[in-house]
Formats: C-alpha cells, sequence, structure tokens
DNA sequence: CGAGCCATGTAAACAGTTACATGATTCT
DNA sequence: AGAATCATGTAACTGTTTACATGGCTCG
C-alpha cells in the first residue's frame, strides 16, 4: 500500500502513456526530446519499469508485429494506471532541501586559481544562457500546440478540458525558464565576484616548485 | 586516475576537513547545521567514507580517547587531501539538465483536481519562503563571520585569503536566495492560474460513484 | 539510574549510470 | 551490402535512503 517517496519515473511512463499507447523506444524517445527537460531515463531503466508497470496492471502490454518477422511490445496506460495518475497527484510531494554540488563547489572557490573558477563560472552561465533560449523555445511550441505528442494527447481530451492540459504544460516551463534565468545571473554575479577580488586570495596558478 | 563524475560527498568532506580536524560525528552535526543546505549525507555515508579517504591517503585518522574507555576517530585533511581538493575544483563541473519531481508533476496537473493542484503548489511557495528566510540568516552569519567552523577556518587561514573565504560562502549562498526567491514566485504563478481556470478542467473532486 | 547525546557500525533496497550485447528493419 | 534506425535486453557499479543495531559518556 505504501507508495514510494521518489517513483517519478512511473509517474513519467504513466503520463506520456496517458497521451497515446507506446512502446518502449518510442518512451525513449519522448524523454530525448521535450519531456525530457522534465524527467529523462535511459533505455536500460524505461524497459524494466514497464515490466513491472504491465505486472501490477497500470499499463497494459501487446506484442504488435513489425516488419516481416520483428515484434514490438506496446503499452497503453489501463483504468487502474488513470487511477494511479490521479491518486499521485492527490498527495502533495514536499519540496525538500536540494543538494546542489555546484553550490558547493563555489563556496569553496579560494581551493581554486581565479582562472578555474572564471572557467567553472563561464561554463555554468553559457549553459543556463542556452537552457533558456532552448525552454522559451520549448514553450512557444507549447502554446501554439505545435509538438507532436502534445497534439496527439488533445486530440484525445474533451474540448473544455483542453485549455488546461496546455496551461499546465507551459507553466512547467515558465518554472524552467525562470530557474535558468536565476542560474545565469548568478554565474554573473561570481564573475564580477572574481574580477573585484584580490589575486592574493587565490591560490598560486604556478605552485612553488618545493613545497616540502 | 579516473575521477568519478560524482564525487560531491568526498569534497565536501574534504572541504569540512580543511576548517579543522573531525570525527565522523563531528562532520554529521555540520551537515545538519549550515553546509548541510549546501550538501548533506547521513551517518551511514559518512564514515565508510572517511574509511575509503583514509585509505588513499587524503585524510589521516587518530584514534583519540574519550572519557574512561571510550575512543572516537578523529581525521584531519593530509597535503594530499588538500591537493585533491584543488585538483577538483581545477576542473570544470559540467552543468547538466536537472530532473524535478515538482516540475514534472506540475505538467499533468490537468490529472489532480483543483484542490489538490492548490494543496501542491501551496507547500511549494510555503517551503521557499521559509528557504529564502533561511538562506538569508545564513548569509547574514557568514557576512558577519558569527559561524563557528567559518571563525576556525578564517583563524587558520593567511590574512589576505580571509576576504574570499568568506565572499565565496556568501556568493553561493546568494544563489540558494535567489533560486529560492524563483520558486515561491513561480508557485504564486501557478495559484493565479489555478484560480484564473474553469472548473471543467480538473477531475472532478467527488468522482461518479459508479465508474463501471 | 535513566534520558539524551556521542560515536560508529551492518545490511537491504532503490535509483540511476555505464558498459556490453544482440538482432531485425529500413533506407540508400 | 552497409549504415542508420528500431527494439530490447543483462550486468556491474555508484550514490543514496532506510531500517536495524550497539554501546559508551554526561548530566540531572
Amino acid at each position: 500500500m505504501r507508495r514510494p517517496a521518489s517513483m517519478s519515473l512511473r509517474f513519467a511512463l504513466l503520463a506520456l502513456l496517458s497521451a497515446r499507447p507506446m512502446t518502449g523506444f518510442d518512451l525513449m524517445r519522448e524523454f530525448d526530446s521535450s519531456v525530457g527537460y522534465l524527467w529523462t531515463a535511459p533505455h536500460t531503466q524505461i524497459y524494466p519499469e514497464l515490466r513491472k508497470l504491465e505486472k501490477v496492471g497500470l499499463v497494459a502490454g501487446e506484442d504488435k508485429p513489425r516488419g516481416a518477422r520483428g515484434t514490438k511490445r506496446e503499452y497503453q496506460i489501463t483504468a487502474e494506471g488513470e487511477t494511479e495518475l490521479r491518486s499521485i497527484l492527490s498527495e502533495v510531494l514536499q519540496p525538500r532541501f536540494e543538494r546542489d554540488p555546484h553550490r558547493l563547489r563555489a563556496a569553496y572557490m579560494e581551493w581554486a586559481t581565479r582562472d578555474a573558477a572564471r572557467a567553472q563560472l563561464l561554463a555554468h552561465l553559457e549553459f543556463y544562457v542556452a537552457a533558456e533560449t532552448l525552454y522559451k523555445e520549448e514553450y512557444e511550441l507549447i502554446v501554439n500546440e505545435q509538438i507532436p505528442l502534445l497534439k496527439e494527447r488533445l486530440a484525445r481530451t474533451a474540448p473544455e478540458r483542453r485549455q488546461g492540459v496546455v496551461a499546465f504544460k507551459a507553466f512547467a516551463y515558465t518554472g524552467m525558464i525562470e530557474r535558468a534565468r536565476a542560474e545565469a545571473q548568478w554565474a554573473e554575479e561570481g564573475l564580477r565576484l572574481l574580477d573585484s577580488l584580490p589575486a592574493e586570495v587565490f591560490e598560486p596558478s604556478d605552485r612553488p616548485v618545493a613545497k616540502r
């Protein structure tokens, strides 16, 4: 009866299958695109999880022919699976303090050279500037209903509910955009800090030869 | 020779031990306070990792008496350990797309009732408003040099380098503060969205008795 | 003497990553 | 015929969480 604290993969698979039936491979490709920014998993995690979901009746698998000799297994969400989706969302997932390796490293930058610290922050800045652009593009695709899976989902959704389906996906992305912007800003702040500090606060770039 | 992609626990332990020698228990308590917002680990991870670090010479352990019969093992960072710290920070840790269970769930809120969605976002808002306050308090403690471990660290640091030691820790916290603010803002945006959507977009609060 | 803190451990389970592997189909 | 794509798997390992466990020290 107990639901594990972390079952995001399960949730993600059920959520995707609620749009249309898919094979493990299809799901893998979905994780490589749009949804992949929210959650992702390698195929080595997807296939076993699908078998588990089938065993407990949340999805139904069916072998489909593929070409002459080939087959593939297509999964569709069951009524129990949809109930599970509702049930997961009916419980609050408590936010918790997140570990952040980048923030941790930043806190001890006195052990880095100025150049290394700068390189780290530039990588951070570059990554999140690009991420922000990416997320904004996704956002536009969502609100313009230009994502294939979203279109299929909407086609299977009662007209009066479509508005919400789009709005929640767009909402998730505004969070990603805001976060990326905050990270980029932080990196810029760090770069200014680096420039403002005197050379003596850093580990020397060329360490003395004999350090004993 | 290869360094694992994720060695934040190792980094955190070395960074803490660079302030002063500590036992596993001391480190555990540190993770329960200040530094714990940047990184944390349970004792079941700390003790084995310390033994590993000792085996490879990055820390040196020494048994200390405790009362009459008791002992405890105190670890101090070695020269090799400090080199390791510098070495880790000399390489850029590439930022990557983070999975976020909360954003994932938000994207599929059409499967929730309005009340459940609101409860989720209120929990998010409450958590991050509190976190922001907490982080700001920590920030003040840092810049005013009121954190015991930081004071000990500064006492062992050459005067001309102290400025950086404080500034980097403060910098890490500005990132935490900005992020918490962004999350709180996002939750508020979500609450406004919920209020703006018509009732039909949500799963019914009281499901029909006979769902077939 | 008991509560609460100090101190350290094992073991099982789970989530996620990486490496290795296989074979069919489709397109050029 | 070979390359790219479709499709699915096993196995080993790392990092993290959770449960269970033990015992000494200090203070009231």
